[in-house]
DNA sequence: AAAACAGGCAACCGCTGGCCC
DNA sequence: TGGGCCAGCGGTTGCCTGTTT
């Protein structure tokens, strides 16, 4: 048997030594009791101590995709496929860096959103995804579309406007919400015309922010004229890269279980079954 | 009822950059 | 300075499930 021979048995038999595939809820239990008992370190160590017969690189996946004690399932809410649509023009497939500002969302998950739901709808419209073109379908149908339906979310259920904790330590005001720290616990709730920023401390009273003086920092796939009443409520954030602060962000589902429940429905359920194009509406966009 | 098809998503792969020796 | 190791990232694959025919 030549050098190349060995190898390769060596090889196979290291192969087979490693599990790949679906992970087992055995293996998950290991991995978790693993890291809440010792932390993430390193991964391929991690794996090794865990008694997993994993890569390193699985672990990390399977651990940070799925077993993340925060990690939110089911449905994007309609802020969240806002700020992925704003974020995505503004930074194009940078997954983990969009997923930065939805807490609780990973990469894979906003990737396979936009290539699954976002892509398939620039496909139907024979529009590159990321051309000017679909941006502006994308800015006259989509938008209002989740718009509309934010605003049948606040109306069907009381839960949806309920305020939320955000970060206010203003030296974190430049951070993504998983990079801020010593927040103070306020509530806000939010003009959508993005002028008059209500904050509501915990005690009831309430102060002016001056975070959205601003209006450049709201997404431009906002057109402001769309939300004159200033009914909606909308989640606010901050952004380091855009300038200051984007709506959706820190969304409610820290204090407000009803909204993104474990059992995977939530009052969101709906949105995403609706097809989000009126095809009559778009068709002055299509090539 | 079953086969074919399509969509969604978990997991893998390959590349890159940072760190350490 | 260069090589090895590792984590992280984006692209891709393949399986599972629901829907259609």
């Amino acid at each position: 048997m030549d050098n190349s021979m060995k190898k390769k048995s060596f090889k196979e038999s290291e192969d087979t030594e490693l599990r790949r595939g679906p992970w087992t809820l055995e293996e998950d239990t290991l991995l978790t009791n693993y890291i809440l008992h010792n932390g993430e370190g390193r991964w391929n160590l991690v794996a090794k101590c865990a008694g997993l017969k994993r890569t390193g690189k699985s672990c990390r996946l399977r651990w940070l995709n799925y077993l993340k004690p925060d990690i939110r399932r089911g449905n994007l809410t309609p802020q969240e496929q806002l700020l992925i649509l704003e974020l995505h023009s503004k930074w194009g497939n940078r997954w983990s860096k969009i997923a930065q500002y939805l807490p609780g969302r990973t990469d894979n998950e906003i990737k396979n959103y936009w290539r699954t739901r976002v892509q398939k709808q620039a496909r139907q419209l024979n529009i590159e995804s990321n051309s000017d073109k679909f941006f502006d379908a994308v800015r006259s149908f989509w938008v209002p579309r989740l718009i509309e339906k934010m605003e049948q979310n606040s109306s069907s259920t009381t839960n949806y406007c309920c305020p939320q904790n955000i970060n206010t330590n203003n030296n974190d005001s430049l951070l993504p919400p998983s990079q801020s720290h010593d927040s103070k616990s306020i509530q806000t709730y939010t003009d959508f015309s993005g002028q008059n920023i209500c904050l509501s401390n915990i005690d009831g009273s309430t102060s002016s922010s001056t975070f959205m003086s601003d209006l450049t920092t709201v997404p431009h796939f906002m057109d402001h004229n769309n939300f004159t009443d200033g009914s909606l409520c909308f989640h606010e954030g901050y952004d380091q890269e855009l300038g200051g602060y984007i709506p959706g962000m820190e969304d409610d589902y820290m204090g407000n279980q009803e909204c993104h429940v474990a059992d995977g429905y939530s009052v969101y359920e709906d949105v995403t079954q609706d097809p989000m194009w009126n095809m009559d509406d778009i068709w002055q966009f299509r090539d």
